[in-house]
DNA sequence: TTGCTTGTTGAACGATCGTATAATAAGCTT
DNA sequence: AAGCTTATTATACGATCGTTCAACAAGCAA
């Protein structure tokens, strides 16, 4: 009988499921908890495998990044999808998405703002921050210039927006109990009413 | 001659000497970097004063907290001081001094991620994060009464531009290339514009 | 079955973490 | 000038940090 000793995975699933541990880990403790040892225990294995596939934790933590931001984008681009055909109905809906799970989760926000902690001293999180954000902004500026935006206008208004979405958001993690998303939901699109009027 | 082997300085300026050099600390190297011995380093001082007057280095951070809450107030009602009597100046003011040193500063951004990453652990970081978010809304509201608006809109009028204010900031201090303070005022004045018309 | 590749483990390393504590001395009171 | 309070230092402690590495074994190829 004698089960075995461990596991051996793909390498790719194996990445994977490092990343997910740490994205729960960066939830449930911040930062400060994420360390090689928790990240490894969440995940079930031994620390040294997050060398061994990783090279280091900050790769580790910066991978997930790129994996969470993915993920964020994809559930923005489903919402989008399934909103129907009305130019305005979807950028409506791409925003909205913001404020429903799983995007407006605790557990994100701190997987989040332990990223933009990481910003400042390091430059290769900075780096990835400014093309998701650069995404994010692009995608915007599709749907508002599919809800016949002028060009001229559609940078500023895409930045307006974002800011707006990202503020509120923000809120609505941080304090629940001052927002709720409803409420966050009728700020933007009489916002976006007044710029795509 | 024998020059002493250290200076004796009041508690109250001995806190304010760490408090200082912890935000400094904060602002250089993010949270992770924020040890007792850093700071104490960068204050000048032993690392042992740091229990000795803050009981431990979560308090001295959550003072810094504080601290640097009170001075953005201070520096965003000075601003509104020197405006005029004019209340839609008053209001515009308010916000575009958000986008202006020393609040706009890469600096604050480093110190203030470093106080979100820790809401999610410690709860007494969060209660300072909601009474310090309270205050700012509320000084808004009195701002857009002053402008006319109606009491039954100002609540939601408050959220949507604290949201925007704070995500614009966000932006210009995360990715300083992509958003300048002037765009980031003219976003701000032509939301103020369209609320309080 | 045998052999090989390599994913995986677990221990060990030095560095650094936060905190506690005894000794020291600075500055005020008397 | 003597004494007292206490701010301050320096050191030490145990815990935990990220990383390294030799040994092991799981799963595939032959």
């Amino acid at each position: 009988m004698s089960k075995p000793a461990f596991n051996r995975v793909a390498p790719d699933a194996r990445r994977l499921s490092l990343i997910e541990a740490t994205a729960r880990v960066l939830a449930r403790g911040g930062a400060n908890g994420a360390s090689v040892r928790a990240i490894a225990t969440e995940a079930g294995v031994s620390p040294g495998l997050v060398a061994h596939h990783f090279g280091g934790v900050d790769a580790l933590i910066a991978a997930t990044y790129a994996q969470v931001s993915e993920q964020v984008s994809a559930a923005l681009d489903a919402a989008v999808a399934a909103a129907g055909d009305d130019p305005q109905a979807r950028l409506n809906t791409y925003v909205a998405a913001s404020f429903a799970p799983p995007i407006a989760d605790p557990a994100l926000l701190a997987t989040w703002t332990a990223f933009w902690g990481l910003v400042v001293a390091q430059p290769a999180i900075a780096a990835l921050h400014d093309a998701q954000y650069a995404g994010y902004r692009a995608e915007l500026e599709k749907l508002l210039t599919a809800c016949g935006l002028a060009p001229a206008a559609t940078r500023r208004a895409a930045i307006a927006i974002t800011a707006l979405v990202d503020g509120l958001w923000l809120e609505l993690c941080l304090s629940p109990a001052a927002l709720d998303a409803d409420e966050a939901r009728a700020i933007t699109e009489a916002q976006i009413a007044a710029l795509v009027r």
